[in-house]
DNA sequence: GCCTTGTTTTGAGGGAATCAAAACAACTGT
DNA sequence: ACAGTTGTTTTGATTCCCTCAAAACAAGGC
């Protein structure tokens, strides 16, 4: 009743064999957190406690950030850290892809690399520094909330949602904005 | 003497006016937290504040929050929030340029963009946002950390200076890694 | 110079994440 | 199957970074 038999699409291979593959010990918590990552990506440690305790009620939110971490420094997690907003996680790690935020939602989805595996991730004046890695974040509004903000309030839902103007990142050609 | 001449190299036009000609009051703790961020930008406003308690002390850190939100708001200064650090804040503003982070001592450099106005910055899948800012930050060793690290402990300079294998971005081509 | 409005100070508060020690459970080998 | 070892989790506290609110105060317009 633990749940061992999870052939679900999302989840091509037992959650179990992905701890163990990285020489972590395979628990309860580290399973449903597993679990709680694939059923929602791009989660806070808080979000994934919530659904966590849902199956696995007595585990602490320590546990999840412990958690976390271990699954993170093996690899088999990674954690995205959206200006403004609490650290978020997701199983979807070792290829290259990047990340979009709905300013208005907070909404987060995955973006395939523009050019391949190093697209502009080669800078243009890198000042000499020995770059290894790169991280791009887009900012945006998602469809529905293009659709709400069309003929309604210009005002976010939640209340602050990261407002793109303050942190103003790169702009990008205003063709189409409007 | 609250330095109004401050015909220094790298502020070619003076604080006060970039101030007002924003519609915002010219103040001591105003000019002073624009002083500092024109001497050490990237820095957080805790830095920010220990430079501006130099010239003007009695300056609260609140004071300094504050200032530092205004002038973002203005857009005079920007904000920027790399994964695992504290906002940094600098005056370079609406052109369309990135960071890049050293992982060891965390230094922060502007990078220009890579192929222009908007190089890699337009995604590969938006799936349907509207994206109109995109930010990128590259992660690596700088020259000093390169030749440190070449001889000498691998170990940080910094406590806990960022970890990059933990937070993982999409990895460059890994030639030359190890 | 006075008034209005916007800033700064002062003091408190809140969310996210980390740290440390003790209780506990998963894997190893037998 | 079982005991030992090592790694996890719980429990409890704490730190850091930043925000909020009200009162004291100063800049800029008249």
């Amino acid at each position: 009743m633990t749940g061992t038999e999870v052939t679900q699409a999302g989840a091509p291979e037992p959650l179990d064999a992905s701890i163990r593959a990285s020489n972590l010990k395979v628990t309860a918590p580290r399973l449903a957190v597993l679990r709680a990552l694939t059923d929602a990506p791009h989660s806070t440690a808080e979000r994934l406690f919530t659904a966590v305790r849902l199956q696995l009620p007595g585990t602490s939110l320590q546990a999840v950030y412990g958690v976390l971490a271990a699954f993170t420094a093996a690899g088999i997690a990674r954690k995205i850290e959206p200006a403004g907003s609490s650290a978020l996680f997701e199983r979807r790690v070792g290829d290259n892809h990047h990340h979009i935020v709905c300013t208005r939602c907070n909404a987060v989805h995955d973006v395939d690399c523009a050019v391949g595996d190093a697209p502009c991730l080669t800078p243009a004046n890198a000042s000499g520094f020995a770059v290894h890695t790169a991280e791009v974040t887009y900012w945006g509004l998602c469809p529905d909330c293009q659709s709400e903000a069309a003929g309604t309030d210009p005002t976010p839902i939640g209340a602050t949602p990261v407002d793109p103007t303050l942190t103003a990142p790169a702009q990008l050609s205003n063709k189409g904005a409007r």
